[in-house]
DNA sequence: TGATTTTTATACTGTTTCGCATAATATACA
DNA sequence: TGTATATTATGCGAAACAGTATAAAAATCA
């Protein structure tokens, strides 16, 4: 059989351009959804209108229909790309060698500079925004809510086991149970992040759970 | 000088109605603001609109206004009655004298019901879902919000000193940092109530954290 | 009974909202 | 060079929105 064309190998590399065949896009869809993040983080879904997104992306709305499709849609995707940020951020102290005490040191700190982070105040944790606005009503955003609760739980938990099985912590200490309470500090610093409460404190109420969850003598 | 007209003497009691002059309301201030409450807890401010709002209250756009102010001023006497109906279901509990575990059972009980109830969905913590919220932007619900968080975590750190006192905890205990971690634990049950999290997790999250706040073995 | 007062009921105004229809523009392909 | 394709730019349209103006209704007071 003769190829007619020949199409070329798809280079793996992330930097080619398959070039396309119409008028080529004005925006950059990865630039573009993470203004769309922003603003949402910001106001919400429901205080956000589609010429925010629109002034804030640079681009049009049919625009922002045909790369996104509708504003909820648009919003399933600012959340997805924000956990993929979120978990980023995180997985190399995560998934590191730390003693635990640093090690809950370094991931509370990288989730500060996340909710801490804004020009326009500080924008908190997506995933607990979500869960108090959109996850009610919405299943398919409330789904999306609850795996993220669920990963730092599991995050925090897989922490924990670990320090036990080094014997940093005392032989009653249940992970589990620690784990939780480590993610309830994360989401009390989110909220209190929001409400602007001044970093100084948020790293008080930190060390203070860290004293409690991983005491400094074993 | 001569009295013109005698005013009759207000009556203390409550209730009493001071007959007034114009066409009589349809409506009991009270209740209405109730309702709004509702809405406002259930969809949040954004989403909840001056329709909606008429509608749940019986009362018309005017009358509202009338009443209560713009909607932004509505939503802050709403949740100036939560923060008073919270306050009004914790106040025995706080102010009581049971032993420190089965005050704090108490306590993430009568959060649960608040936060649990709702016939559309758990309505969750208001004073969260304001800091995620309106208190951003909003200097002065920031500073009812900021209130909240303030009162709660003073009525633990003085569960926890008059536990301590009590030899109830260790005596390295720190009622300041328990006090935090309380109020983290009423944070994340809040939230994940909000995101349909069943009241049993939630409950095993309450007894983990009291074991470690409060562990049984003196 | 008639005047005054207070609330309710209706409807209006100007703005904002979302989603889409249409036309102009810029590229690749033949 | 002309055609097909994909995107941008403009703007329409119906609905929802917050807030208010105006008139009707229901009470007290004289």
């Amino acid at each position: 059989m003769v190829q007619k064309r020949q199409k070329p190998p798809a280079a793996k590399s992330d930097a080619v351009e398959p070039k396309r065949r119409g008028r080529p896009r004005a925006y950059q869809p990865e630039i573009a959804l993470g203004k769309a993040l922003d603003l949402f983080r910001k106001d919400g879904f429901a205080a956000t209108s589609l010429d925010d997104l629109s002034a804030a992306t640079g681009m049009n709305r049919p625009s922002l229909y045909g790369a996104f499709g509708d504003k909820r849609e648009l919003y399933i995707k600012s959340y997805q790309r924000y956990r993929a940020d979120a978990r980023a951020a995180m997985i190399d102290i995560f998934g590191g060698q730390l003693p635990i005490r640093q090690r809950l040191e370094r991931i509370y700190a990288a989730a500060l500079d996340i909710y801490l982070s804004g020009e326009a105040g500080p924008r908190g944790c997506f995933t607990v925004m979500t869960a108090a606005s959109e996850a009610v009503a919405d299943p398919d955003i409330r789904k999306l809510v609850l795996e993220g609760f669920s990963e730092l739980d599991k995050a925090f938990a897989a922490c924990f086991r670990l320090a036990k099985e080094n014997g940093e912590l005392s032989p009653s200490a249940d992970p589990q149970v620690l784990a939780l309470l480590a993610s309830a500090t994360i989401h009390t610093i989110a909220i209190r992040a929001r409400a602007q409460v001044p970093r100084k404190e948020l790293e008080a109420i930190v060390k203070g759970a860290i004293e409690v969850m991983a005491p400094a003598n074993v």
